[in-house]
RNA sequence: GGUCCUGUAGUGCAGCCUGGAGUGCACGUCGGCCUGUCAAGCCGAAGGUCGCGGGUUCAAAUCCCGUCAGGACCGCCA
């Protein structure tokens, strides 16, 4: 039926006769015997000329066949790519009428989510939403084929699983034939790539579906995609080189230039310098350790355990007085929603000559010598601002980090980046060319996040995470400072995946499980099968899972992987296309042998 | 469970703060004109439960309360 895409015509095509097919995207009509259709399909648009009479409307697919000719000197058009030349002596052939759809099929016009959601079908015929899926498709070519030239074998694992030690909330799933028992969908294939390094498969890769049933946002979905992987006879490094040199090349598959190398920092720098776990290395903004400059100070405000400034600079011109008062007052609000008590701050001023002042509440609460010790720390300068937090040192670091996140992303006149919340904004201009990618390794992360309310240890990763070699001796006297064989990698701020090494070595895995509070009895009965399936030779192994939604989101310029999923769900967890979730009929619920109390909650 | 933003014609918006007739703009749709447009142009027409419910008021798109839907975020997501 078709001879040629639309949007690959060119010179090369002159005068030859050519058959395109696609979507009528507009029409410019000339009276009866002239009128302008452009024909659209994913590669893009050509011009065709046809007689007035014929009939085709907005999104009518259809078949044109014509000589492709240069256009008449003077009507070239520069901003479509097809724009020297036009399908001329068309015959059309009207494959499908349509109904003028619900938002124009264009990404100049941002339609209301809900219903590019309800009529997706639309909506990804967009060019944007075309791009976008067409990436993804690239980027897990890219990904699958990096995992097969290293060795890595390809294997599926069940969707219908059993609980595991993950802490995410299940979808639960219940059984027919074994009537009042479920299943639940895997949050990851976790355990099953563990159970396949068992089975010696040496090298395991799969693009897996992931499901957790937790509330959705803008970077997370009921159900995602990861590119989840483990190895055998393999270190830390090992896993990060393969892992690394796989995202770099999906990323300049995609982009066409080779991304910086993977830089590498520990948990605690990464918190000391950025005040997070998945810093944007984008920005050179650091925060800055005023702990030992206020260590004797009289001002109640900074006399905590631990001080961290950020300095937000002026412009440097003459009479700068640096932040507003009222972005301060913002600053400071959102340092409390970030669990600080506060947020100080200092506007450097220089009203007398030679000399620079702070301008601040807090001021005069501060001698000279902590005055000039800041400033000189800070190494700042009239119109620059200081902003600052005394915590306890996890406090300061989190709610200083939290301020750089809101800085970078565009308030109090900062350059925008692009990470969660902020990025595309939506006009499909923000290209993947030339796109900043900061891609870093946290390592050493610490094993336990925590004590739970029963005053167990709480597992920062998941239980089967290898303590770091260095540390295992603190198991017993520090635990909360033993490090684990776990990282994350952060693109742009967006954690991309982790993983780790894991624990082969059942008397290490006994002293674990003791310190999360599990009893023998406990651990056999949650995932007494993997730990039965290390009884009979498990090698050591370590692997890794990439965010694919995320990746694909950063590479696509979206703020929202809804952007790049094909059939994404809304925040309340409703398809307006399908209208899931819905009522199951009472045979299907007696089957089952279930019925619900109590109304149905949704409103569909 | 919570905080915030949004909801007005098929679409995107303005109107709301400071109440006075569904008030307006652009696109689209339908009809007419038009032989070189390309976000075509010109003329005309149709198209509205101002999300829904209640309250205040002589009078509510506008103010108040509730509710539903969408979005951003917190909690949650090892």
């Amino acid at each position: 039926m078709r001879t040629r895409y639309c949007g690959l015509l060119g010179e090369k095509d002159l005068d030859t006769q050519v058959t395109v097919c696609g979507w009528v995207a507009h029409r410019r009509e000339h009276g009866e015997h002239l009128a302008f259709l452009d024909v659209r399909d994913h590669t893009g648009i050509v011009q065709c000329v046809v007689d007035g009479a014929l009939e085709a409307r907005t999104e009518w697919v259809v078949c044109v066949t014509g000589m492709l000719r240069r256009r008449p000197a003077g009507t070239e058009n520069d901003s479509l790519g097809t724009g020297t030349v036009e399908l001329t002596e068309c015959t059309l052939v009207v494959l499908s009428a349509a109904q003028p759809p619900p938002f124009p099929v264009e990404d100049r016009i941002e339609a209301d989510e809900a219903l590019r959601m309800r009529y997706r079908f639309v909506d990804l015929r967009r060019p944007r939403m075309q791009r976008n899926l067409r990436l993804r498709s690239k980027v897990l070519e890219s990904l699958r084929m990096s995992m097969v030239e290293r060795g890595f074998c390809e294997v599926e694992t069940p969707l219908l699983w059993t609980p595991t030690p993950e802490g995410a909330r299940e979808f639960v799933v219940p059984s027919r034939l074994r009537r009042g028992e479920c299943y639940v969908l895997p949050q990851s294939p976790q355990i099953a790539k563990q159970l396949l390094m068992v089975s010696g498969m040496d090298r395991y890769f799969q693009v897996a579906r992931c499901l957790r049933d937790e509330d959705l946002r803008a970077d997370r979905q009921f159900e995602f995609t990861q590119l989840d992987m483990e190895a055998s006879f393999v270190n830390a490094e090992d896993i990060r080189r393969i892992v690394a040199d796989m995202v770099q090349r999906a990323i300049s598959c995609v982009t066409g230039s080779h991304p910086d190398p993977v830089s590498t920092i520990t948990w605690k720098e990464s918190m000391d310098r950025f005040g997070t776990d998945k810093p944007d290395l984008r920005s050179p903004m650091e925060l800055i350790d005023l702990t030992q400059c206020f260590a004797a100070t009289e001002a109640k405000a900074l006399s905590g355990p631990c001080v961290k400034a950020l300095v937000v600079k002026g412009s440097g011109g003459a009479g700068q007085v640096g932040i507003s008062r009222n972005t301060l007052d913002g600053l400071v609000e959102h340092a409390r929603k970030l669990g600080g008590k506060g947020l100080a701050w200092f506007r450097v001023k220089d009203e007398t000559p030679g000399s620079v002042e702070l301008d601040s509440p807090l001021a005069k609460f501060l001698s000279t010598d902590e005055q000039d010790g800041m400033i000189r720390a800070c190494n700042v300068s009239a119109g620059d601002t200081v902003l600052v937090v005394s915590d306890a040192w996890r406090v300061a670091c989190e709610v200083m980090g939290g301020i750089r996140a809101l800085l970078l992303s565009g308030v109090a006149g900062q350059k925008p980046a692009n990470g969660p919340g902020t990025g595309a904004d939506g006009t499909g201009e923000d290209t993947v060319q030339g796109r900043n990618m900061s891609l870093v390794w946290v390592i050493d992360f610490p094993l336990f996040d925590g004590v739970d309310d029963a005053g167990n240890l709480v597992s920062a990763h998941h239980p089967f995470t290898m303590p770091h070699p260095d540390d295992i001796g603190l198991l017993d006297s520090d635990p909360t400072s033993v490090r684990s064989l776990a990282y994350d990698l952060v693109l742009n701020g967006w954690e991309l995946g982790s993983g780790s090494i894991r624990i082969h070595d059942p008397q290490v895995q006994r002293r674990i499980f003791s310190a999360l509070g599990l009893s023998d009895e406990d651990a056999a009965s949650r995932f007494g099968f993997l730990l039965d399936a290390f009884r009979y030779g498990v090698p050591p192994h370590g692997g890794f899972a990439i965010g694919v939604d995320r990746l694909v989101a950063l590479l696509a310029g979206e703020s929202s992987i809804r952007n790049v999923i094909a059939f994404p769900k809304t925040q309340t967890g409703y398809d307006p296309l399908t209208g899931a979730p819905k009522e199951v009929s009472p045979a299907i619920m007696a089957e089952l042998g279930m019925s619900f109390r109590g109304v149905r909650q949704g409103t569909g």
